[in-house]
RNA sequence: AGAGAGGUGGCAGAGUGGUCGAAUGCGACGGUUUCGAAAACCGUUAUACCGGCGACGGUAUCGGGGGUUCGAAUCCCCCCUUCUCUACCA
């Protein structure tokens, strides 16, 4: 969420930003808000002016009433009803403007950095680079769709049988190497100063708001009505919410986390042609790293962070390529994303499995994520994440690209993780 | 899941209708003292919003929300949560 007084002091800085991020209706909504924020103000200080006087009354009757004079109290007394009846006008009112501000700027998005590449599309979004080496594949490879079934390792009928689309059983070898990746990815993560964390799978509505998967994005989450809980998109929601009403000491900063979850989403509308195999999930495993900094050193963290990234794909040896993602393409909340894409030989595509994301004040504001400065005022942190990383878009990529007559030949650095260097 | 008891500032813990944003203690911070430290003493020590260039003033917040009242930390209702006992379970 936007804070009022940027909206209010920078104007054009904001418009300039929302038309990057193609938002449509930015001219106006914005108006509405400076107007909304401007009656808000005129209203809290006529209201607290009432609110004054009232309490200066209400002292004022109680030493009457212990004084025994009934008939003075009881003339003050015409003076708070009146009080009361206007604020039963004037607090509603109040209440009103509030809600409709809150609501306008829960729709506003992020403000994109200025390294963010004007465009709309996924085609606009800068390749900041390409690395590794493209497999070339015996003739009669296959997608990871058929050498699933091939060796036996992820079952989509029995996730079919059991529970539904998009719910895969992971079997034998195919367990296992679920297994071996995350506990992969968790050891390089704590390698590299994050700390481990097991947080819940579900959480409440507050924390969905608190990163702003609420309202936005209501429909994509699976939530339990009977106690209002959501099963989590990603161990962001969780993680970063851990912050949520926070003061952090300037000590602990910068907050560095990592956690393992499975992920659930419920992909409303983009079930579709080229989401076959593991490409698309309702449910899927993900380790996700969390930073949480002071303003000025969020962009040296998201470095670090996409460095990380980085030196886990090499380590895999899958070919990738990392994109600075353009204004139109990229989330609601973030100021600034990198894609990463880990190359899919058999289907012949990119596919996404990473992506890190600098989110500046925007979830701060609304999660009340703060820290004192100097002189001790309060200022909002910064929040960041990534995927470090998202497992059925490697595990596709990696039995694809290292397909051969003798089997799925594994990197090296998964062989004592797995147990085996070779699935088949 | 049933019965009972609680949730107050960074922590501990008073306060059961008015002068209470809230005693006291601890901790933390600043100062005095000291060669330095400890101890002692003095002072400071929540957040958000509104008004003001500022000094400062105002409003709200005692788990959350609603209600009663001129006035609520204190009374009433709902929810969340913690502890004890019972039940159940990995």
């Amino acid at each position: 969420m936007l804070q009022v007084s940027v909206l209010r002091e920078q104007t054009a800085h904001v418009l300039a930003g929302l038309a990057k991020k193609h938002y449509a209706t930015a001219e106006a909504d914005v108006a509405t808000v400076l107007d909304l924020d401007q009656r808000r103000r005129a209203l809290q200080t006529t209201n607290d002016a009432a609110q004054a006087e009232a309490n200066q009354l209400a002292t004022q009757i109680g030493g009457l009433m212990k004084a025994g004079d009934r008939a003075g109290a009881d003339a003050l007394k015409l003076r708070t009803a009146a009080l009361k009846q206007q604020a039963q006008t004037t607090g509603p009112e109040l209440a009103q403007v509030e809600k409709e501000l809150q609501q306008l700027l829960y729709k506003l998005p992020n403000l994109p950095h200025a390294s963010v590449p004007e465009g709309r599309h996924a085609a606009d979004n800068e390749i900041l680079r390409e690395a590794g080496t493209k497999p070339t594949l015996p003739a009669d490879a296959q997608p990871h769709w058929e050498l699933i079934k091939k060796f036996d390792i992820i079952d989509f009928e029995l996730g079919n049988k059991i529970t539904g689309a998009g719910f895969p059983v992971y079997k034998g070898q195919g367990a296992r190497l679920q297994r071996g990746l995350i506990n992969f990815f968790l050891d390089e993560a704590r390698a590299a100063g994050y700390t481990e964390m097991q947080p819940p799978i579900l959480v409440n509505e507050a924390s969905g708001y608190g990163t702003g998967n609420l309202p936005d994005k209501d429909g994509q989450m699976y939530h339990d009505a009977k106690d209002d809980l959501y099963l989590i998109p990603t161990a962001e929601v969780p993680l970063t919410n851990l912050y949520r009403d926070e003061i952090v000491a300037a000590n602990k900063l910068p907050v560095r986390m990592a956690g393992y979850t499975p992920c659930f989403r419920r992909e409303a509308g983009s079930w579709g042609a080229d989401v076959r195999g593991l490409n698309r999930l309702h449910q899927f495993d993900k380790i996700e790293i969390v930073q949480i900094t002071q303003p000025e050193n969020s962009y040296a963290a998201l470095e670090t962070m996409l460095a990380h990234v980085e030196g886990l794909l090499q380590k895999l040896s899958l070919p990738y390529r990392i994109l600075r993602l353009c204004g139109g393409d990229m989330s609601f909340t973030a100021a600034l994303t990198y894609d990463f894409e880990v190359w899919s030989a058999a289907q012949g595509r990119w596919l996404e499995v990473s992506s890190v994301s600098n989110f500046e004040t925007f979830q701060a504001n609304r999660l009340k994520c703060r820290y004192k400065v100097e002189g001790g005022k309060t200022q909002l942190l910064h929040t960041l994440n990534g995927s470090a990383l998202a497992l059925p878009r490697i595990v596709a990529a990696l039995l694809e690209n290292n397909q051969t007559a003798a089997g799925i030949t594994l990197p090296e650095v998964l062989h004592s993780y797995c147990g085996f260097g070779t699935i088949g």
